[in-house]
DNA sequence: CTATGCTAATTTGGATCCAATGTTCCCTCG
DNA sequence: CGAGGGAACATTGGATCCAAATTAGCATAG
């Protein structure tokens, strides 16, 4: 599920607990088992999980760095609210530096790559539930990154992705999904620019797609919940 | 010194031992008192610093997911060496996020931002030794965005000048001081275009300096000590 | 009945101890 | 004399224990 979190996250296999546990809540996290403003205990992550608190409390600063976790003394870890603006940054960084990627990623993509692309994107043209769109779209995306051969640009990529996940989810529950077939048409124009290698081409329709959901999201305030702290 | 690094680092003031252990590794690293590919003993660092090794241990996590530091199970940590390729990638991610952060700050600086500015670019000038002008042009650069409000944003770039430090401090040396007033320049342009508020000037001077420097970077491979691993 | 202050319980922060793994040095054997 | 193996040492990983701070609950006063 979070495979490609931690495949970029941790250049190789880093399977010391510490990185086992902060997997382990990051798929909490993005799955939305724990949402913004809630707390993570220390002492439930370690029981959960059949370990110390020692690693636990070693993968909240992971997690911390990565922005995925607040800590403030004394009063332990807590997923962060965004605010629009927030996210309407986030999405602005990813307008640039996801074009990047994908530049840094086309030569070194394979048929095969592109083939399991296609084959992504069918499954996204099915109409599926919000969950599985939600997932299947994270996994298109960060698939086209995968020629990136440079580990720290991927590594910010997923981060972004990863701290708007939540955002993302809620606002295609207030969206409906009534306008999927506007990012399917922006999928195939993507994916052919890819297929012909055509970098300029591709990172404008990039570009445009991310651009397009920063608008439509500033459009949905009541993503946030009210609280827009 | 690295006042700025935690800042961005920590949103607020986070001054938790771990996160003070941090700030400690992370200025021995930027200062070039720990090199790469130099191994980080946790008692040493725990001794010097007065505390357990349990604090040194979260500061190493944090470092880690910093990219300042890489870990191997049972090995411990290090800092890791870049190769040409790496840092030619992050000044392609810094030429297009600095704009980015830039055209955030500007709206917000103050006239004392911009004095202060001009007084630290009037110092780069007067000739200074290798080390103060790495100092000094790191505060100038990071000091141009102080008006950006997005925590995340200043993060990524302080976090990029940091794992890059090293390299600038080495290219510096081999390259000599021939060419600081190219520096110079760039940088009086780019105060020009702030203090007229110019966000899309600022932004093409900003992204020409980081693209020059990158080019005078890719023609000194001496800088990586001969490893281009 | 509400608000405030105090105490008890919960939770996080830090230190020490033990186990597991990696490293080094030396001895032996080819 | 060099290479390989093994034992002692050093270092990291994890668990438990204690201290400090916050939170929650209760009692009491207004």
């Amino acid at each position: 599920m979070t495979t490609e979190a931690e495949q970029a996250a941790n250049g190789s296999r880093n399977h010391a607990a510490s990185h086992r546990v902060a997997d382990y809540l990051r798929a909490a996290i993005l799955s939305g088992e724990i949402g913004p403003g809630e707390r993570i205990r220390q002492e439930d992550v370690a029981e959960r999980f059949g370990a110390s608190r020692l690693p636990v409390r070693e993968a909240l600063r992971i997690l911390e760095a990565e922005g995925l976790t607040e800590h403030e003394q004394h009063k332990g870890a807590r997923v962060p609210s965004l605010s629009m603006r927030d996210l309407s940054v986030i999405y602005q960084i990813r307008e640039r530096l996801e074009p990047l990627a994908l530049t840094e990623s086309i030569p070194n993509l394979t048929q095969h790559d592109l083939r399991e692309l296609d084959r992504l994107q069918q499954r996204i043209e099915a109409d599926t539930g919000i969950d599985e769109f939600l997932a299947l779209d994270r996994e298109f995306h960060l698939m086209t990154y995968t020629g990136c051969q440079v580990d720290q640009l991927s590594m910010m990529v997923v981060r972004l992705w990863n701290s708007t996940q939540h955002y993302r989810r809620a606002f295609m529950k207030v969206s409906g999904s009534g306008r999927r077939w506007v990012i399917n048409a922006e999928h195939r124009l993507l994916l052919d620019a890819m297929e012909r290698r055509d970098s300029v081409d591709a990172e404008r329709h990039l570009a445009g797609h991310i651009r397009r959901t920063r608008t439509e999201l500033s459009r949905h305030p009541e993503v946030f919940g009210g609280a827009t702290s």
